[in-house]
RNA sequence: GCCAACAUAGCUCAGAUGGUAGAGCAGGCGUUUCGUAAACGUCAGGUCAGGAGUUCGAUCCUCCUUGUUGGCUCCA
């Protein structure tokens, strides 16, 4: 598996540090465990991780000591001395660590570097050396373990990690830790993971009462409680909306199809592994669906269409099944069932720049309108194995990149890690914190059009074949409203919280009016609930203030006499008392900016 | 699926070298009717994830199963 390089970080101070603090890592390990073998240690994103085979499993107490150990290191000041040496000295250096052994072999031949990417040139051979520690590194590496900031660095969890990625070889154990240049960028972090914590999606997803995943019903499975659903309305209301008004067409289709239709597809072929066992109906088999796409295609066969039909656009919101292993699924971003936003265009292979255009501008009004504001394109390329005209890969991802230009979208190119079906586009989002979280993806298939024979008829009165693009924007319905919820900590904005204001009566007199102002705003449209309960008002307005509703009006004998209602945003803000319909007013407002 | 850790009331968590468990919040019932982040009292809630073993006795020890968490791998 490629990895993509970062060339600016790996060239940075901090890079240097990150993997230094590896092999300090390494040497703090052994200490421990002088028979332990190490296998690679490189600098990752936000610190770097160093694998291990070690007699027994790493404790936390383990870490505390070699967090220690590290420190210990650190202060001495030990030099990183480089040393160029030919393939058959380093076996004998490394003659009792069997993966360091694999490493020079690999180098030898000239394969591929420790992240597996293929290298060109042999490259040479080099170690380095801090206080008792050798290491076969290329580097680099900062000149002494002082420049390494003991109150920077931090060891964070062990796990297990399959010696290079591959689950057939041994299983490793794998120690992270954050290195930083300053003792406050390492807070930082620590204070951003903590954040992260507090935002996370499965937590706030209880507290709001959002949805729940429950052992009986499945693994990976959702179950939308009325507020989850409140929401996932909403968004696709909006969403339904926005494709109407874009040329969509809505088609609804099966959860479940033939064997036949999966072979047609291809499915069977190149995506069981990701498919459920077959349902036996009278003696023919069906499969859940894990993908919308033939259905749609059939949809598009069921009639002769002419050049002037195109494009054409159906759009689902499609449930879909596929096999996850149990390992990988996390809350509502990894399931087993999910919805994807998804629509298939059909067009002549003359539309087909511009409707790259179109899906590009569409996918970004999509995001900008739930919030998000940065992203990130990935364009992925023709690999090996294809199928499909060649001329058509380069016309498409030609279409593709210059449509990345066009819209001024930073973008990389992962060469070659396209579909063997297509080239495609991925958009990620940076959610409020900064993370990453990849949603859109547009992909060009040439194989399904292919394989279900699809055509229209041209000027020239010739059938010809279409050009298919399938596309999700919110990825699926369940992820989104994952990286909804962490992107907005819970605290939704007006136009998609379930609830939009809790009337608050500060005394059981009160409520009536509560009541009454209450169908007011519900015949406005609004969202509202009224806290009838006997606490006092400070404790409604702490619970709302908890389920982050957006407006709490309190309603008093004051309130009461002028037809009013005190308005406290869950900002804290107290706007005082302003009459029903200017509170309606600006709900209106805020609700249909979206903000 | 694999490695490791974890699983106690609706939620967040305590607990004992093995003698069948508690708190706060939530919930029920009373009392209170209050002006911008928690009124007071009272009651009810648990086969300590499920199963097997060791033991006079297991929620605690051992094994298995299921699930969760962090990773590996994969991806909407």
């Amino acid at each position: 598996m490629a990895v993509k390089h970062n060339t600016e970080y790996e060239n940075s101070h901090l890079y240097r540090v990150r993997h230094s603090a590896a092999h300090v890592m390494a040497e703090a390990v052994l200490e421990l465990f002088p028979q332990g073998k190490v296998a690679i240690g490189p600098a990752i994103a936000d610190g770097f991780y160093y694998d291990f085979d070690l007699p027994r499993a790493l404790t936390p107490e383990d870490l505390e000591v070699i967090e220690q150990n590290m420190k210990k290191i650190i202060k001495a000041g030990h030099p990183f001395e480089k040393k160029v040496i030919s393939a058959a000295e380093a076996k004998k250096i490394f003659a009792d660590q069997p993966f360091k052994l694999e490493l020079i072999e690999g180098l030898e031949l000239g394969g591929t570097d420790e992240d597996g990417n293929p290298v060109d040139e042999k490259p040479e051979i080099s170690l380095y050396r801090q206080n008792t520690f050798v290491d076969l590194c290329r580097g680099p590496h900062v000149a002494t373990t002082s420049e390494i900031n003991p109150d920077a660095v931090k060891l964070l969890n062990v796990s297990g990690a399959y010696w290079r990625g591959d689950e057939k070889r041994p299983m490793l154990q794998r120690i992270y830790g954050t290195a930083w240049e300053k003792a406050e960028e390492l807070q930082e972090y620590l204070w951003k993971q903590e954040e992260a914590r507090k935002r996370d999606h499965r937590k706030l997803g209880k507290e709001l009462d959002l949805f729940s995943i429950n052992d009986e019903v499945g693994q990976g499975l959702i179950l939308w409680h009325p507020k989850g659903a409140k929401i996932r309305m909403l968004i696709e209301r909006f969403w339904i909306n926005e494709h109407e008004k874009n040329g969509y067409d809505f088609v609804y289709t099966p959860h479940i199809g033939k064997s036949q239709l999966w072979e047609t597809s291809g499915h069977l072929g190149f995506y069981n592994e990701n498919m459920y066992a077959p349902i036996d109906i009278e003696g023919t088999k069906y499969y859940i669906k894990p993908m919308n796409c033939p259905f749609h295609l059939y949809i598009y066969k069921s009639n002769i269409r002419s050049y002037r039909d195109l494009p054409i656009r159906y759009a689902e919101n499609g449930t879909v099944y596929r096999y996850e292993r149990s390992g990988v699924l996390h809350g509502l971003t990894r399931v087993r069932g999910f919805t994807q936003d998804d629509a298939h265009h059909f067009c002549r292979p003359d539309q087909m720049p511009d409707e790259i255009d179109f899906v590009v501008e569409f996918s970004i009004n999509m995001l900008k309108a739930f919030g998000f504001r940065d992203f990130q394109a990935y364009l992925s390329t023709k690999p090996e194995k294809s199928v499909g005209d060649p001329a058509q890969w380069l016309a498409a991802e030609q279409a593709l990149e210059e449509s990345l230009k066009r819209h001024n979208l930073p973008y990389e190119i992962d060469q070659g890690g396209g579909a063997f079906y297509g080239p495609k586009i991925d958009f990620k989002v940076n959610d409020a914190i900064g993370r990453e979280w990849q949603l859109t993806t547009v992909q060009f298939d040439f194989n399904e059009p292919e394989r279900f024979d699809i055509s229209f008829i041209g000027e020239d009165g010739q059938p010809q074949r279409p050009y298919m693009i399938h596309r999700a924007l919110l990825g699926s319905l369940e992820r989104f409203f994952g990286v909804l919820i962490e992107h907005y900590g819970g605290a939704f904005p007006a136009w998609l919280a379930p609830i939009q204001a809790e009337l608050i009566p500060i005394a059981d007199r009160h409520i009536d009016y509560a009541n009454k102002v209450a169908r007011e705003l519900r015949l406005e449209g609004l969202r509202v609930h009224v806290d009838v309960r006997s606490d006092r008002m400070n404790a409604k307005i702490r619970d709302a203030q908890n389920e982050k509703i957006p407006y709490m009006l309190i309603i008093g004998d004051k309130e009461m006499e002028s037809n009013a209602v005190s308005l406290r945003k869950r900002s804290g803000e107290d706007l005082g008392a302003i009459p029903v319909v200017d509170f309606i007013a600006l709900a209106r407002s805020e609700v249909d900016s979206k903000v």
